[in-house]
DNA sequence: ACCACTAAAGCAAATATTTTGCTTTAGTGG
DNA sequence: CCACTAAAGCAAAATATTTGCTTTAGTGGT
């Protein structure tokens, strides 16, 4: 039997990354991009900084890696009793989410680091969320909908505009994206 | 009358500029990102660095300006002799430059940087290059396309792709997108 | 419960980078 | 040709990053 499957997820590691995800929230409310620099992270987390260019290279890592914990949502998508509005709140908010200063950074983090899986997980993220979505639809008997659909008529016309065009979209606008694909059930 | 548009125009500045940029494309080429930093580049570039730290801030701001640079059309789109395909052969050697490892690390500089013009640019030269071919198709009294249309329905799904799934489009992936804005002329 | 093992953290010295105050250079308009 | 000034150079100071070595604290075996 072959042991140790991750090399040492004891308590350690995990304290450490903790405390070192948190002092980054924290200055980064507290003070923006100006005031996150390695050392200032490691005193806040009160942690060696050779500590944070040995498990995560540099800052940018370190905050892309924050990044993607923050996105991770923290409740599954609201139920409002059909597909439609229940994708609808969702990417509302998503969207809200994503176009405000905090999401704005947390993009530039995840789109400039050089690590390559970062981006795809925030992909995936956002997959997992509309999977939740369509388990509740089809247990209520709605058809589900195609997420590869969604990411390519919805998400990403609406990403690239906060990406390229530096707009914040409008739930109206969503919709507009949106209604062709739901245009079966519901009202 | 009021004078000087621009502070100082003059020579020096243009040619500091150049040299920079220069060495950064140089420098990129013979030992990629690692060989990049401000000291190298001001040494390349002959200059010094608190020249680059002074005119361009840090050193993510200077790759984005030179990444700008670099999107920057050698040529007009080719004249294929229809709109569709002048499109179709502009957008696969577009895509191919942007999924290239070369491409993507432009991409990162632009999205990555805190400059908030920057990423505008990049849609703006976008948008210029089918607005030549659109010109070019209504002087053969062919129906011009919507340029708002093209970047939501094929660009953005595009780009989506190269950002967060790190795919990389092939010709059929683009042909199939662009198809149903065209289907109206040509064959 | 103890012990040997080792991944990961701490520490501190060596490097590298960035910032800054002041000086010098070179376009610009008169 | 001269006075003016934006921008570059220089060098010292402040910060950040890397690195070799030491110490700490989970892990598995007994």
């Amino acid at each position: 039997m072959t042991t140790t499957p991750t090399p040492r997820p004891g308590g350690r590691s995990a304290r450490i990354q903790a405390a070192v995800h948190q002092a980054v929230q924290e200055l980064q409310q507290e003070q923006g991009r100006a005031g996150l620099t390695v050392p200032a992270i490691a005193k806040r987390a009160e942690v060696t900084p050779s500590t944070i260019y040995r498990r995560w290279g540099d800052l940018s890592q370190l905050l892309a890696d924050v990044a993607i914990e923050q996105l991770q949502p923290e409740q599954p998508p609201a139920d409002t009793g059909s597909l439609r509005s229940d994708l609808l709140t969702w990417l509302v908010e998503y969207f809200e989410e994503m176009s405000s200063a905090p999401g704005r950074a947390m993009l530039r983090d995840v789109l400039g680091t050089q690590d390559h899986a970062c981006a795809g997980k925030c992909d995936g993220l956002l997959r997992q969320q509309i999977e939740v979505i369509n388990e509740r639809a089809l247990a209520r008997g709605e058809q589900p909908i195609d997420i590869g659909l969604v990411t390519q008529i919805v998400v990403a016309p609406l990403m690239y505009r906060i990406l390229f065009a530096n707009e914040t979209p409008t739930t109206q606008a969503i919709e507009a994206l949106l209604e062709p694909l739901v245009s079966s059930a519901d009202g």
